[in-house]
DNA sequence: TAGATTGTTAATCGATTAACAATC
DNA sequence: TAGATTGTTAATCGATTAACAATC
């Protein structure tokens, strides 16, 4: 494996991503570190630093062209491929993230959801059918499933990443309110804990009225 | 004002206070720092660093009283007083996020939710009010709003966020894809970028697969 | 009292910023 | 060529970990 690059950049990342998207956007070809600095608010030599971790993207007396550094990034998050993905729970927030079609954008699609709740059996979500868990092994055979979503109970979350796992799945979205502690280290979790936002959210609201 | 606390300690408060409602929950009245640190997997010395930024919550030779650095964890979060929320968006992702009632036991309410769409006035979520968009201001001037959640388009987001702003709120909980750049620096913004976590996502799946 | 474990200081590690030589 | 701006090394800053004296 190559020299790991830490969570601090990669968290930076989407955010570059995004900015060279708008700029795109706006028909501008070509920016220096220095200007896009000043747009997003950090150092310019900070911006030069994450990016040449994957590469010297830049060119000296020039800067980055917009479109091919947007594109560079694209494939470092891995935006080139179509991730297939599986919505286990398809309660409200699986229904909305579902509903939420800017992902395919990015080449994340959603192609199935499961549920327990008998009265969901049949049902579609933009036309994207949802499942019985017990349909859910043999889906998963049948099909290539790139992240599987837990939006579902804490109490159950636990138990349901385990079994996707063992289903061969590698990579979970996870939005339960759980640390997930799976037995194969080798599955990528990625944790999306709201109430943790509301928390800090809160605590610098109390700070801001000291 | 006191010595500035880092974002990474804030960041991890939520989630000691999560291990702790649990340890709370299995009837366990007493923690080392060493015994926690086993289960949250980070280091006792993180532990007790964090929790002495606000205070001395242990006892030498004890450790720390569960039920009572729970409570503190809580009120330093913020968490002993009721947040009123509005919802400015009810689409799937505001309604989602209106129907998920665990918010409530930590003392966030959702009070209303606004959009623009006429087929949406006058319906409700869970009781909660949907009104139009026009009527905001009106709302705001007669209830107490702390903190207004944007489940909208980003087109709409940074010039809904400042209008907000003048009608006084100053907690923003952000869903929408964009960074907001707000006149009044004051105004808390808390974001929750889901494709930025999607993406992450996808970098570390392409990463394990090399 | 002896043992346990905190609170806190000191040491280490990693991430950010600054500086500048390389080069387009 | 001169000017601009990168890529990269060095310096600084901040966060994490280790160590231990204080103390329950």
């Amino acid at each position: 494996m190559e020299k790991e690059i830490s969570q601090a950049v990669i968290r930076r990342m989407p955010r570059y991503y995004r900015y060279l998207g708008e700029l795109l956007e706006e028909g501008v070809e070509r920016i220096s570190s220095n200007d896009l600095s000043h747009r997003m608010m950090v150092t310019a030599s900070q911006i030069r630093q994450d990016l040449n971790n994957f590469g010297g993207f830049g060119q000296q007396g020039y800067g980055y062209n917009v479109k091919y550094l947007y594109d560079e990034i694209g494939k470092i998050l891995g935006l080139n491929e179509t991730h297939n993905i599986i919505m286990i729970g398809a309660g409200n927030l699986g229904q909305a993230i579902t509903n939420y079609v800017k992902f395919e954008r990015f080449g994340f699609i959603i192609t199935a959801l499961f549920d327990v709740k008998p009265s969901l059996k049949g049902q579609t979500v933009r036309d994207i059918p949802i499942y019985m868990m017990d349909e859910l092994d043999d889906y998963c055979k049948k099909n290539k499933v790139d992240i599987a979503a837990l939006t579902l109970p804490k109490e159950k979350a636990e138990d349901t990443a385990q079994h996707l796992v063992n289903l061969g799945i590698r990579a979970i979205w996870n939005f339960a309110h759980v640390d997930l502690d799976l037995s194969d280290k080798s599955v990528v979790v990625e944790n999306v804990h709201l109430s943790d936002s509301l928390m800090q959210l809160s605590y610098n609201i109390v700070k801001n009225s000291k």
